[in-house]
DNA sequence: ACAAAAGTTGTCAATATTGATAACTTTTTT
DNA sequence: AAAAAAGTTATCAATATTGACAACTTTTGT
C-alpha cells in the first residue's frame, strides 16, 4: 500500500473514530454496522481504525445506517 | 464493473456536476483541477461524468483546490 | 476465574479506482 | 471555415478497497 501522508492518515483515523462514537452511542455492534451496510466486519473495523480510504457511496451508507447526516460524519 | 442501484448512480453524477459547476465558476479547466489533485485528466472527466465512486481523500483533496467545504459538494 | 461476545488483525482472491496514454468529439478562438 | 484548446471516451496495467474466512485479543457478563 502506497505511504499516506499524516495529514490524510489523521484525517482517516478521525473519521474512524467518530463512526465508532456514533455506532456506541446507537448501541448497535461493529458486525451488525457492517451487515447492514454490505461490509464484512473485518472491513468495518478496517474503516474504524482508519486503515482504508472508504469510498463516498459507502460513508453515505454509513452515515444512513447510523441516522447522521454525512458531514456530522465528514466535517471536522 | 459490479451495477450500482439508481440511487447511487445519481448520487455519483449529481456529485460530479457539482464539482463541474463549481471548477467553472471558478474558471479552472478540467485538466489543471486534476493536476493539483493529482489526478489524470481521464479520472477527473470520470469523477464529473459521475462514471466512479470516489474515495473520501480524493473528494476532500477536490473540495480544497475548488476552495470549498466539503458538505458544499457532498450534500445535497 | 471462566465463558461468551465483541472487536482486531492477517491473508488471499475479487472487484473497483486510478495512472497513463491515445484517439476522438465538442467548444472556443481567430 | 480552419486551427487550437478543452473535454470525452476507451484500453490496459497498477494500486487500493472490499469479500471471505480464520485465528487471536480484549471486553463483558455471570
Amino acid at each position: 500500500m502506497f505511504k499516506r501522508d499524516k495529514v490524510d492518515t489523521e484525517y482517516l483515523k478521525k473519521l474512524g473514530e467518530r463512526i465508532k462514537s456514533i455506532r456506541k452511542e446507537k448501541h448497535i455492534k461493529q458486525v451488525d454496522l457492517g451487515y447492514t451496510c454490505d461490509l464484512d466486519k473485518s472491513n468495518m473495523n478496517r474503516i474504524e481504525a482508519g486503515n482504508t480510504n472508504p469510498s463516498i457511496l459507502l460513508l453515505k451508507k454509513i452515515s444512513k445506517e447510523l441516522g447522521v447526516n454525512l458531514n456530522e460524519l465528514l466535517d471536522f
